[in-house]
DNA sequence: TTACTTCGTGTCAAATATACACTTTGGTGC
DNA sequence: GCACCAAAGTGTATATTTGACACGAAGTAA
């Protein structure tokens, strides 16, 4: 569209195509193992649509009118884990006019919203929570919240595979330089468990010693007189993670 | 907002309030002495308002219905600056419901839009280009769009110097890893003027010699077979980039 | 020819990153 | 209590990167 200046007055913007805007979190949790992303499954049982039907999501719901972007992820975060509190980032927003047309969609949309075909325009957040701190419970729209192994996530709704796969780079470039891997951990961890993390969340292996010496000269990260009990060789060290004030 | 799993169905989002969505663009262009940032004007005689309502502002406008956001963006400034093909980045989005709602705004927003009092969430973009090829263009619902130098950009209209610094920080930290700088530079540079573009993006002073050697070793800064001219002293030699594939 | 201005260049020291292997510790089972 | 197991914990040598630092060369103008 190019306007001219004589037809500025009248061409303002009449559309009356509306834009619904959303959020959606990708909340990653670890349980020692593996990264975990915290998905729910839509519920068509409370839609009356064929189970089959059923795709598994990131959390995300539309903005509310007064609701700021960072309040409304806070929001459905709370609704779907009731935690709070936690480090939640805006990483992109999505905003393809097909990104919530196919007809896969469409179904579960027509059941959920009062204007299933409108253009949905996602702000995403990611954020990063202690798995042994608290259980999903499944909420509002979902029939189950879980969490899946990052490498096992099956074709998720809308264009949430892209969602994630965007926050899952985010989370690595942001893993050094802004320390967000503690919050991933329980309170007192091993530096193993740590380096564990690492490697999963960057994807490949790195110097045992090397790390050490690296991670223990961050002076957020504390000694604890405790040691790991219940293992079957020789008990590591705890550590805990202080954020500067 | 908490819904309970039975009042689901009727907890539908039946919001009136809409939402617009905007984008924003922060374009930069370097003159050999400053970073500048091209702003626009409000057309307050086009719109029959006092002249000393008129406030400068970020090049923007709202998506259109089927306008992805990036081809709303690249239209923005298209609109503005008669500039295609252009590094253009996503930076982020600021969504305060409150972010239009002051007295200042709405009066211009009232004869703008047909909504003027809607909250409008406006997703960011930053670009660079090369000063000299283009001369801004006012055009649409601006009176005039003209480079500031960003050390002496006033106050503008809406949150757009929160915006423009939010810019500015993302250039700051992308202009090493994405090598952005070389897009504010005419064709042909010479290494004092890449380095001064450096040290006024990072706001601080870079060895000389150090400089170079960094950016020798990178294999898309290409030394040309032509040198400075017009200068009253030892002229430079020149260097092109080369975009890698 | 001289004066002026910016260009262009190399080395050393310090800090940081990488590669690499063995002893220690506690638990388990005999 | 002894032997075995498994992971914890630790240091050094080398390569790479960073940062500090000063002067002769090239062109212009008078």
């Amino acid at each position: 569209m190019s306007r001219s200046r004589n037809s500025d007055k009248i061409m303002m913007n009449t559309a009356t195509a509306h834009i619904d805007i959303s959020v959606d979190c990708a909340l990653f949790g670890f349980d020692g193992e593996a990264v975990n992303v915290l998905l729910i499954e839509q519920d068509t049982d409370q839609m009356q649509l064929p189970k089959e039907t059923a795709q598994m999501a990131l959390p995300g719901d539309l903005v509310l009118p007064n609701e700021s972007l960072h309040a409304s992820a806070r929001r459905v975060l709370k609704e779907l884990t009731s935690l709070e509190g936690i480090y939640l980032k805006q990483f992109y927003t999505f905003g393809s006019p097909e990104r919530v047309a196919q007809e896969k969609d469409q179904e579960w949309l027509r059941s959920l919203r009062m204007h299933p075909e409108r253009r949905v325009i996602t702000v995403a957040y990611y954020s990063l929570v202690k798995m042994d701190e608290f259980a999903p419970q499944a909420n509002s729209f979902a029939a189950r919240a879980q969490w899946v192994k990052i490498d096992e996530v099956p074709d998720l709704a809308f264009d949430h595979n892209e969602i994630l796969e965007s926050a899952v780079e985010t989370m690595q470039s942001e893993l050094m330089t802004k320390h967000i891997g503690f919050e991933l951990l329980p309170e007192k961890f091993t530096l193993s468990q740590l380096q564990t993390l690492y490697e999963l969340i960057l994807d490949k292996k790195l110097d045992k010693r090397n790390f050490r010496k690296n991670i223990k000269r961050m002076d957020q990260v504390i000694p604890l007189d405790e040691k790991q009990t219940g293992v079957l060789h020789k008990p590591a060290q705890l550590f805990k993670f202080e954020r500067e004030e």
